[in-house]
This record gives structure tokens, sequence and C-alpha cells, in this order.
DNA sequence: TTGTAGGCGTTATCAT
DNA sequence: ATGATAACGCCTACAA
């Protein structure tokens, strides 16, 4: 297959190609003043010895690491998580850039201590912040504060000059809590996200919306608090169907909830969706395979990845800043978990 | 808090300190032949400076890279690459070392090509083979040419001088199938793991042997082809539930093809655990958050995955192979998807 | 026990 | 448009 596990310098290919190194190194990093002719010379030099340039010695020399960071919460839901890597991974690989993982658990007093030996152990060059960590100002502000650029994943405003990359979280919010209304469920029941996710806002919003354009009064007793967790969405469900009145529907601010809150009702002997339809946020790999199959919305987290990889790079390469991107959009996906009124 | 954003070089520290680089070198690596209060005196100005080690140096001067690899299935049970991903990053980084990850998609015919490039290109000193990278002989092969070590998690004979960690699959499927046996069930289907994986036949000879042990004839029909994903999982229960005489019970070599068996029974209107009891292996995330909860068997994954990472590590530094690990203990949890045959 | 010189493969500077 | 040469920070000989 190949020559040799890999052994060519720049010496080697200028050589072959009978320029000095500084050329070949020229056509490397595409820089100008370079003659066409010499060029293809260089890069014919470089195929055929399958000249990859060595990493260690272009950071020590250019001060460039090529190193990109991910910080995560360890806790959370693995499905988004895997999509948020396979999209990172898919576009850093090819660019040549290397990306590194951190977990970690929130809260956490020292993140930003943690965050700062992170970044400079592994030389980060900069940083993707799936959410929530792009909802934490200490994390935003530590970064400034570096000089890291980064690119965070989350329904915040953009800041000018920084990378930010969402979807429109409360349109389908909107979208899911009609779908409901539509079904004929009078009391819907919501269970919030974390407080300190920017989608919990966003979503909640979007209930709201939906509840005042169709005329349905607010009702406080029917909005619980949860935290993105299995278990906080069991407790949630169990207070709402503790009502005098409980709701017919619930809509969950994801499917970690939503799941905790069939289960809570499973509990009870209440049948999914004959007496209760549960509705959820995310469309992790597990919200089509429990029974029954999760209503929910689906976002294009890979894409979002992608494109906040794809953005930062393109950040750290000096290319020109792209225009903010427009948000992505969501779709709902309807499953049995619904069902109207009977 | 710091200093400074890293700055000082093994210069600084040696000017410091009054000695020449090369003893800063010397103390900084552990090495012998520095008089105890110069090696202190050292340390000091290490301390004092903060001096870290600029890696790109030490990889261009000293051949090492300190960066392993860690391959995966990319369609793979995310609970387990969790699980895996947290163990070795633990023992990763305060040693030193970064992690690298690679998904890859099987099967993957250029498999080798694309883990020899991940390997050149990232300049990988090691490799860590969660299952069932360990499985694939023509992996192993390539990373024996290649000569770079690995530490494989999966049940295979350990080679003499390589990494390998396993638990006990044989003996927590054999309990599981006496679990089954001892509630009264006479007739246990069983769902087969991918072929290609170690754990598939360490699982299947478990439930061969508590048949045998409580003599029970095995019955081929019982016995399905699945491929360790849900809807494998749900075509196997498929077939089984068709037989003319179903079982009263089913034990599938993982949780995600449990959770098939369990959505099929419920598609045909089953109960769980009343008509059918269902377990698993594995203990995912997701195991005790399905209803009903499942029966599984629970793997030590993180401390599995921290010694693979740890004895490699060990290994790339030189230090005495440890003896072989004895395998990891697995741990049946039994929850509310088996009940005894009423 | 400690220090000096040379080199690792690139990029940057300054000529040409 | 191209090239010679000096960093970059550390480690491995080889001396002392």
């Amino acid at each position: 297959m190949n020559p040799r596990n890999t052994k060519a310098t720049i010496f080697d290919v200028a050589e072959r190609a009978g320029v000095s190194i500084k050329t070949v190194s020229r056509v490397v990093n595409n820089e100008p003043n370079v003659r066409e002719r010499t060029r293809n010379r260089v890069l014919q030099s470089v195929r055929e010895l399958s000249y990859q340039p060595n990493a260690a010695a272009r950071e020590l020399s250019g001060k460039r690491s090529r190193v990109i960071g991910l910080i995560y919460e360890n806790a959370q839901e693995f499905g988004y998580l895997n999509d948020v890597f396979n999209g990172a991974l898919g576009i850093c690989e090819p660019a040549g850039y290397s990306l590194l993982l951190r977990p970690l658990t929130l809260p956490d007093s020292k993140i930003t201590e943690h965050i700062r030996q992170f970044a400079i152990n592994a030389r980060l060059e900069g940083i993707v912040l799936p959410a929530p960590m792009g909802d934490l100002p200490e994390v935003l502000a530590l970064l400034r504060e570096m000089r890291i650029p980064f690119a965070a994943i989350t329904p915040r405003e953009p800041a000018p000059d920084e990378i930010n990359i969402l979807c429109n979280d409360e349109a389908a919010s909107f979208s899911l809590t009609e779908l409901l209304i539509g079904q004929g469920h009078q009391a819907i029941g919501f269970i919030k996200g974390h407080p300190d996710h920017g989608a919990s806002a966003k979503r909640f919003a979007g209930y709201r919306h939906a509840l005042k354009k169709n005329r349905f009064a607010y009702a406080a007793p029917l909005v619980r608090q949860g935290y993105f967790d299995f278990d906080s969405g069991r407790i949630a469900a169990g207070k709402l169907l503790d009502l005098a009145e409980p709701p017919s529907a619930i809509l969950a601010s994801n499917d970690d909830m939503a799941a905790g809150a069939i289960f809570e009702a499973r509990e009870r002997g209440l049948t999914i969706p004959g007496d209760l339809s549960v509705a959820g946020f995310d469309d992790t790999r597990f919200s089509s395979r429990i029974w029954p199959p999760l209503t929910t919305v689906r976002q294009p987290i890979i894409k979002m990845a992608e494109t906040a990889a794809g953005l930062l790079i393109d950040k750290l390469n000096g290319s020109a800043t792209k225009a903010p991107e427009a948000p992505f959009e969501c779709e709902v996906v309807i499953r049995e978990s619904t069902a109207h009124l009977t």
C-alpha cells in the first residue's frame, strides 16, 4: 500500500521538485508568490512521496497546534452528544485538525480553571461548545479573556464576531403544542427544561405562544420545572397527574423527561396515549424504541455540529467571516405517544 | 490565577535553578543521575515558573507524541461507548496523554487503510480497541505489523505480550439463564449477538451450559441470530413468537435487542412480563427506563476502559508489563421484565 | 553528576 | 518568484 510508514520530509519534496524547502512550504500552505508551473511540480512530488507535513515541527515553528477542543456536559443525553461528535469529527479530520474531547460535570465551581488548564495543556486553537456549554456566562467570559475563538451551539443571541449555531426551537415547540391542541386536548401540561439551558426558555415560549394564539388560558399549575433528566420528568409528571384536574397531554422539553413521564404514567396504570398523550423534544435514538414510540422534535444536530466546526476552522484559518447562519430547521416527528382525545 | 498563559521554557528554568538545560530535562523526565539537592532546586523553579514542557518540541525531538487513539464502531450502543470514553479519558489526561477518537462504520472493506491513515496522521503511540474492534483479525494484524501497541476490550484469548481486558460474560449469561429456569420457564428463547463479536459466543455458551446443567434439551428453533441492534432483536423475537410453541422467556444477547423484543411483543398485544419475560445484557442507561425496566447484566465498563488505558500507558512508558488482569466481574441486575411463570 | 553540541521538520526573515 | 538561514524547545549522544 503505502511506500513506507510515512517519512518524507519537506527536504525530500524540495529535492525531488528541484526547488528550495521554502517554496515547498509556500505551496503546501497555499501561500502566494509561486509560479503556477512550479506549484504543480511541487504538488506532484508531494503526491509521489505522499508527503505529510510533520505536525510537531509545524507547531513548534509556526505556533499553530491545529487542535480544537470540544467540552461537553458529561451527564447529558448521549444521543445528542454522539451526533455532535460525529458532526465535528467529520469536519475537523479532513481539514487537518484534531478534535479533543473534554467531559465536564456540572455544576462545577471550578469550571473556568478546568477549561483554562485544558486549553493550555492541549494548546487549543479553538473550542466547540455544544449545549449547554454555550449557555454558561463564565465560560464565554473565560474564552473571550483568553482570546480563544469558539463556536457555540445554543439558542442565544449571536454576539458580533462570534460563531453561534441555533435552530428554531421555539417554532417547533409552537407546532407541537398546536398539534396537541388540534387533537382536542384542553389541558396541556408542560415540563420545563433546565433553567440554565438556553433552549428551555425557547421551548417554553413556543408553548405559551401556541396557547395564546388559540385562546387558551395559561394555567400555572400545568407547568412544572424539570431538569432535562429522566427522573425530573418523572417527578414533574407525577405532580401533574396528581392535580384534581390532570392534563390529558404532557409536553416535555426533551425526550428524557418525556420518557420519565411515560414511565410515571405506566406506574399509575395509565395507558399511553389512551389516557395520556406525551410528547418530547430531541428525537434521540430511543425515542422511537420505547413503547409507544414518542412524538417529538428532531433537530439536525449533525449538520449543526458540522457547521459549528466548519465556521470555527474558517475563522482559525483566517478565512473571511461567513454571514451569520440562519437558524436550522427543526422537524416535528409524529408517532404513537400522542393521539386525539376521545 | 496563572502568572501568564504559560510561556516559560526549559532555559528559563535552568537559569533560575542555576543548572544546565540538560539537568532540567533529566529532572522533568525522571531520569537518574541527578543529585537530590539539585533535583529539588530544579523542581522548585519549575513550580515557580509553572513550567510546562512544550509538547511539540518534545515530540519533534524525542519521537514521542503522547497521543493515543480510540477507534470505535459508530453505530454502536451509546451507553457502552460513553463509559468507554469516560474511562479512557479519565486516565489519559492526568497521565499527559491525549486521546483521539475515530468512529468507524462497519463493515468497512478499507478499514485497515483508514486505521493506518489515522495512526500515521495522528502519530498514534497506542490504540484502545473497545468491542468489537478487538474482534477484527485484520485490525489486530495491522496493528501488529505497524508495531503499534494496543489494548483490546473484548473476550478473546489474551495473546502473550498483548493487553486484553475482558469480563466473565459467560458466567453472567449462565446465571441469567438459571434465573429464568428458576422462575419456572421451560422454553427459553435466545437471541444471539453479532457473529463477529467475541462476546456473542461467550454469552451463547453461558446459555447452553445452563441448559445442560439443568437437563434441558437444547432446541435449535429457540435460538435465533441477531446483530446487537434493536431491529434484529425485534425480528428475531418475532420469529420466536411465531413458533407453534413459543417460549415464555427470551434472553437477548444485549439490551438493544431485548428492547426490540419487548417492542415486538407489545405490537402483538403481549404483556411483559405476564405473557413473556425478557432479559438482556449490558445495562445501558435506558435499560432501567423502558417499561418494564429490564433485567440485564451490568459490566464494569468504566473500570475496564480505565484499566485498558492504564495498562497501555504503562506499556508506552516502558513500565514493567503487569500480570494479565483477571476477568472483571459482571453483575446480574434483576428488574421487572422477568417474572415467575404463572 | 553535570554540561555541550547537534539535530528533529517547519515556518519566518530577509535577501536575491 | 525563489532561496539561504535562523529560530522554535526539547532530547540524544557524547564529553567532562
